[in-house]
RNA sequence: GGAAGAAUAGCGAAGUGGCCAAACGCAGCUGACUGUAAAUCAGUUCCUUCGGGUUCGGUGGUUCAAAUCCGCCUUCUUCCA
């Protein structure tokens, strides 16, 4: 593994926040940071570009999806992810554990691997830990996850100690089965709600010595604090040095939950799905732009953001694009969301070097009042 | 001047004696959405003190029962002069 490190520059003297520096092969990104998603090679709506002024660093992308359509040897023939959809940043590729959850109907769990019946045909679809690996290294992200299970809540004890020691000789075999030396592998710590799995999770991953390390089985339908006791039942036994990552975490209070904790890592689909559905996050709490009180609202969406859309765009033409179903309306919310995030980070990142995180993160929840969901 | 046809909820459009407060689509409104089977999905749109009450152009009938059958009126469409 070259080129890939966590350099950590200063932790909260408050609380476990950290500031840091990540090093990729694709350059290198301040955390803790958000990354949007772009399952299909494209986060949806958004150019590169637009991804670029919005601040981003690092994008996923998704190895299930990616090897249904356009398949890895195309991507690979393009010559890697970066070359084919145009981004020059650092890229994730999740594993496919996530489709263990979502695509649960679909699929059936063996020692060997999963067997998927894939949501586009049904055609019969393997995933092992050694094929994920081998597909992940020919998209050619920067970082890639192992093969898990993404265990449904609630789960029983029974059921989550056998997943748990499953996905460890998954995770084992997929380090074994990789080599490329410019990617970098996670582990992902499962365990549910049980605080002894857990622990024992990240400590066997860690033994395995991986140089980052992914906490996965969050945000799955479990109630918020339940999710909070799960990062804080994992990441006091993730080695210091090294990055964590919060899987599928983009509700704000969660993501500052999280960076509280130690957390360097999030990603999440939330600020672009619920932008495509017309919900936005704003300095001042959710705004739903089909809102009939936004007609003649000629406001912007957030006169505390500096994206894209709060520079030249009014509400009232957000919800005009938004009743007609029009793309444009949807690239800037997404673009408004994402930015939000993203500048909510950089906020967090400097409150960490100032040692004032917990108050900045009271601060930041109080204005921006959230009731429900994000 | 004559003939035929049509009028149904915000719009379009089913229904042609009881199972109709009335399918369905659109539009509207409300939710949901967290490693993207999601540009998706769910609920809801006459009034109501939730018992019920008023609706299907208007009006008067037939019937135990009418959006549905009959008379008249109004408006619209098409055709013939």
């Amino acid at each position: 593994m070259k080129d890939f490190y966590l350099e950590i520059l200063h932790v909260d003297k408050s609380c476990g926040a950290r500031y840091g520096i990540l090093h990729t092969s694709h350059g290198n990104v301040e955390v803790p940071m958000f990354m949007p998603v772009g399952t299909l090679a494209t986060v949806k709506t958004m150019s590169p570009e637009e991804l670029k002024e919005c601040g981003a660093g690092v994008i996923l992308a998704n190895t299930y999806h990616l090897s249904l359509r356009p398949g890895e040897d195309v991507v690979a023939a393009a010559g890697g992810l970066h070359k084919f959809m145009n981004y020059d940043g650092p890229i994730l590729t999740d594993s496919g554990g996530f489709q263990v959850f979502s695509l649960a109907e679909k699929r059936k769990i063996t020692e060997e691997g999963v067997t998927f019946k894939n949501h586009l045909n049904g055609a019969k679809l393997f995933f092992s830990p050694e094929r994920a690996i081998e597909i992940e290294e020919k998209l050619g992200a920067d970082i890639i996850m192992s093969l898990d299970e993404c265990v449904h809540y609630p789960a029983t004890y029974e059921y989550m100690k056998n997943s748990v020691e499953r996905t460890l000789r998954w995770a084992k075999r997929g380090k074994d089965a990789h080599k490329r030396e410019d990617q970098a592998l996670f582990g992902i710590v499962q365990g549910g709600e049980f605080a002894d799995l857990r622990k024992y999770c990240a400590e066997e991953l860690t033994k395995m010595d991986f140089p980052g390390y992914s906490i996965g089985g969050t945000s799955i339908g479990e109630p918020k604090d339940v999710m909070f006791k799960m990062i804080r039942d994992t990441t006091p036994y993730l080695p210091f040095d090294k990055p964590r990552y919060l899987m599928g975490v983009g509700s704000v209070d969660a993501i500052l939950e999280g960076i509280t904790d130690g957390v360097d890592m999030f990603d999440c689909v939330l600020p672009t799905r619920i932008a495509r559905h017309g919900a936005l996050m704003t300095s001042h709490g959710r705004v739903n732009i089909r809102d009939k009180k936004y007609e003649y609202d000629f406001t912007p969406l957030d006169d505390n953001c500096d994206c894209y859309c709060c520079k030249n765009y009014t509400k009232a033409y957000l919800r005009h694009l938004y009743k007609c179903d029009e793309t444009f309306g949807k690239r800037l919310l997404s673009i408004h969301n994402i930015r939000f995030l993203i500048h909510m980070m950089e906020e967090a990142r400097k409150a960490i070097k100032e040692d004032r995180f917990l108050q900045f993160k009271e601060d930041f929840l109080k204005q921006f009042a959230s009731e429900k969901g994000f």
